[in-house]
DNA sequence: CGCGGGTTTGATGATGCTCAAGCCCGGTGG
DNA sequence: CCACCGGGCTTGAGCATCATCAAACCCGCG
C-alpha cells in the first residue's frame, strides 16, 4: 500500500518522522476500500475509526429531532475524517458517515491511535496542529453561518471548495450550508440572471 | 501568584506534571489584571496571548462586513481564550477580545508557549486534548445553530451555560446565538407566557 | 433628578421554508 | 432503440420566522 499521501501531509505540517516511525505508523494503519453510498458509521454506534482519505469522497451528517439531515463535514483525498466526539470517548455517535464516491480509506482504531501516539510522541504535535487548524476552520464556518445571507454563504463555499462543489450534488451543499435545496436552486438561478 | 486553577485543569485532562514542569510552566506564564470593558485584542492586530482565565469573564467577537457584531466565544474562570488563528500564525486578527468583568488572566506569548511545548512535551498532549474538546464543542454549536429554531437555541444555551447566562447581558446571548436582541426579548416573554 | 444602557413592545417587511408540481437526464428493462 | 422510471433540480404560491426601526420603559448611578 502506498501511504505517501499521508506522510506528505505529516511533513507539510512540520512533523518529520524517521524510518522507524514511518514503519510504526504504517503497521498500525488499516486499509479499506468502500463502494459509494455506504454508511461506515451510523448514529447510535461508536465510531471505531479515525480515517484518512486516500481517494474518494465522504460526508458526515446528523439527523436532528425533526428528522432533518444536516451535513457537518465533507472529506476528500488528503483529509481526515471521523466522529471525533464518539471516537475519542468511545461513546455512541450522533453522526452518520457515508461515502459519496468509491473511497479508499486508511484508519486508526482507538487502540492503534493511542499506541502510535505513545510510541511516536511526535505525532502528538501533528495531531495538535491538525486540531488547531480544524478549530480555526470551524470557527470560520460558524462565523459565515451566522453573519452571511444564504447567497453569500454559497459563493464562499464554491470559492473555497471549488473541486468539491463540482463533485457533489447541490442538495449536499444546501444541507452543509443550512439552507433548503429549493432555496439554493433559486439563489443559483438568481446569480445566473445577475450575470447577464 | 496562585496558578492552581490551571494545574488542576491540566490534571483533570489526564496530564500529570512533575515539579520541574510546574516550575517551567509557571516561569513562562505572564499575569495580567484587567478592568471591565477593556479590549485586549482588536481586529487587525496580531493576538499576542494565549490566555487562561483565573477570574472574571470575557467575550470574543467579530464585526462583519455590514458592521454587525457576532460573539464567537465567551470565557470564564478555568477557560482558555485567544484568537487561535491569529496567535498561531502570527497574522492579523479578525476578532476582538474584550473583558466583560474585571478579569485576571495568565497567558503565554507565542514564544513562551512554543518553549514550554518544546521543553515539556507532555503539554502537547494537554493541548491536543483541549483542541479535541473545543472541536467537539464547536461542532455541537454549529449543529444547534443550523438545526434549532431561535427559542430552542436560547433554552439550550441557558441550560448549558447557566452561570454564564446570569452574568452577562441578554444582548450578548442574542449575539452569540445569532439572533437580534429584540427577537430574544420576544422569545423570553413568550416563554414566560407559556409557563402559566 | 436626569441620564443612559439594557430591555420591552409593536408595526412592517425581508429572508428563507414548505409543499406541490413539473422538468431534465441518465440508467434500466422490454 | 425506445419507453419508462427515478433522482436531482427548478419554479411558484403561500407562510413562518426573524430582522429592522421606532418608541417607550425600567432601573442603577452619577
Amino acid at each position: 500500500m502506498n501511504y505517501e499521501l499521508l506522510f506528505d501531509n505529516i511533513k507539510r505540517h512540520g512533523v518529520f518522522l524517521n524510518n522507524e516511525e514511518v514503519e510504526l505508523v504504517t503497521s498500525k494503519l488499516h486499509y479499506r476500500k468502500i463502494k459509494r453510498k455506504q454508511l461506515i458509521c451510523s448514529a447510535g454506534e461508536v465510531c471505531q475509526f479515525y480515517g484518512f482519505v486516500l481517494s474518494g469522497c465522504l460526508r458526515s451528517y446528523s439527523i436532528d429531532e425533526y428528522g432533518a439531515e444536516h451535513i457537518t463535514y465533507f472529506a476528500m483525498e488528503d483529509w481526515w475524517i471521523s466522529d471525533i466526539a464518539s471516537f475519542i470517548s468511545q461513546t455512541p455517535s450522533h453522526l452518520n458517515i457515508e461515502t459519496i464516491e468509491e473511497t479508499e480509506l486508511i484508519y486508526f482504531t482507538k487502540e492503534s491511535r493511542e499506541q502510535v501516539l505513545e510510541e511516536a510522541p511526535k505525532l502528538e504535535k501533528y495531531f495538535r496542529i491538525l486540531f488547531e487548524k480544524s478549530l480555526v476552520a470551524n470557527h470560520q464556518r460558524l462565523l459565515t453561518t451566522l453573519s452571511l445571507p444564504a447567497a453569500e454563504k454559497y459563493l464562499e463555499f464554491i470559492k473555497k471548495y471549488k473541486k468539491l462543489s463540482e463533485r457533489i450534488p447541490q442538495t449536499h451543499i444546501a444541507s452543509f450550508l443550512g439552507i433548503s435545496p429549493e432555496h439554493l436552486s433559486k439563489i443559483r438561478s438568481e446569480l445566473v440572471r445577475r450575470r447577464d
